[in-house]
DNA sequence: TCGATATATATCACACTGATATATATCCGT
DNA sequence: ACGGATATATATCAGTGTGATATATATCGA
């Protein structure tokens, strides 16, 4: 999904600056979706030449420039659209997981130091998203977005926690000459892709 | 983490083309994280610039320009001290989410339509990893990021499937009035970011 | 024999990130 | 009251990556 369509939907919810729209996705989507100011003011700019959103500009009084944008009909229209036409998928980018994938080249107190690193980060979001519960203004599908993001991170902290000494006992054993027998991953039995 | 690593990486674990590179990603990355042909040509033409790859170029018999890459000595090395230096942070980014988070927008059959959509995604990427389960040529930290998918989509499904009923329940009798009262989602309680 | 699929590389427009620059305002400690 | 940190607010850009497209040949099955 694009950061345009993102900002759209984000001005669907209220009329916002570029500043206030980040600050929205920080709080609400950071755990399923980014987007950087480097995308964002772009978007705006673009959103208004295609008149989905009506620029209002706040000069003058104290801070200069402040671009408050507002969705119009057709902007509105263009959401619901889009959003119907988006396919449900995700994707996930885990530098965690590619060094896991790799964890037999690197020193086993490396290793360690990654599981814990990774611990903190989970522990971390998972406060947060607890934080966020039990709103009562969140709709029906924002206390779904929630409650999917506890759920999986509770099962990734839990199975880290569980496989963590097992694994780290394993790498100790490794013996060097290991590290040079490995081979390509062609392990699959042709099953579905 | 840059696909140029990634390549590199996956050199580490034997010979190959980027063609060979692409098609490992998909059978044992595809999970945790992407890379398409337009950054993995350019990120091995760059490697074997920078002395990082050998170059063997297979011309004349049948294909022609087949491009063998082996990693050098000083690329391995580069390679692990690049692993050690990366922080363990994963980023999801789900269109899925994003939906569900503006579902009081959507018609209930779209929203019906998107739930089935990725429930199939999720049941076809779980019998993936399972059939990938119990190689034996399987590092322990592969294995680990096998593991950690499936118990992680485990979780995804069963939540999915558990609360489905309720939320379109709920959404059937949104009032369209409902629509025009959502706000901003500034319900955080100044809690840790 | 013909179309589909697999092997194999290359390129490019478009999109996004992360860093940087530029100001002003406000809050807090000393 | 002064100064530093943080917050508000916009803008730009080099570097990186995607997804599509182009180009060939080989192989497999109907």
């Amino acid at each position: 999904m694009r950061v345009k369509t993102l900002c759209l939907g984000a001005l669907c919810l209220g009329d916002a600056t570029g500043y206030d729209i980040k600050k929205l996705f920080e709080a609400a989507f950071n755990h399923f979706h980014g987007a950087s100011f480097g995308s964002i003011y772009p978007s705006l700019k673009q959103l208004e030449q295609e008149e989905l959103v009506d620029l209002h500009v706040e000069a003058g009084e104290k801070h200069p420039d402040r671009k408050l944008y507002k969705v119009t009909d057709s902007g509105r229209s263009a959401f619901i659209e889009e959003l119907a036409q988006t396919p449900a998928s995700e994707q996930l980018s885990s530098d965690f997981l590619v060094l896991l994938f790799f964890a037999h080249l690197l020193p086993t107190d490396v290793l360690r130091q990654k599981l814990a690193e990774i611990e903190t980060y989970y522990c971390h979001e998972l406060e947060y998203l607890e934080s966020l519960s039990g709103c009562p203004r969140h709709t029906t599908g924002i206390d779904f977005t929630i409650g999917m993001g506890k759920a999986a991170l509770r099962t990734k902290l839990a199975y880290l926690r569980e496989q963590r000494d097992q694994l780290l006992a394993t790498h100790l054993q490794l013996p060097d000459a290991a590290r040079d027998e490995m081979l390509h991953a062609d392990c699959q039995q042709e099953s579905t892709a």
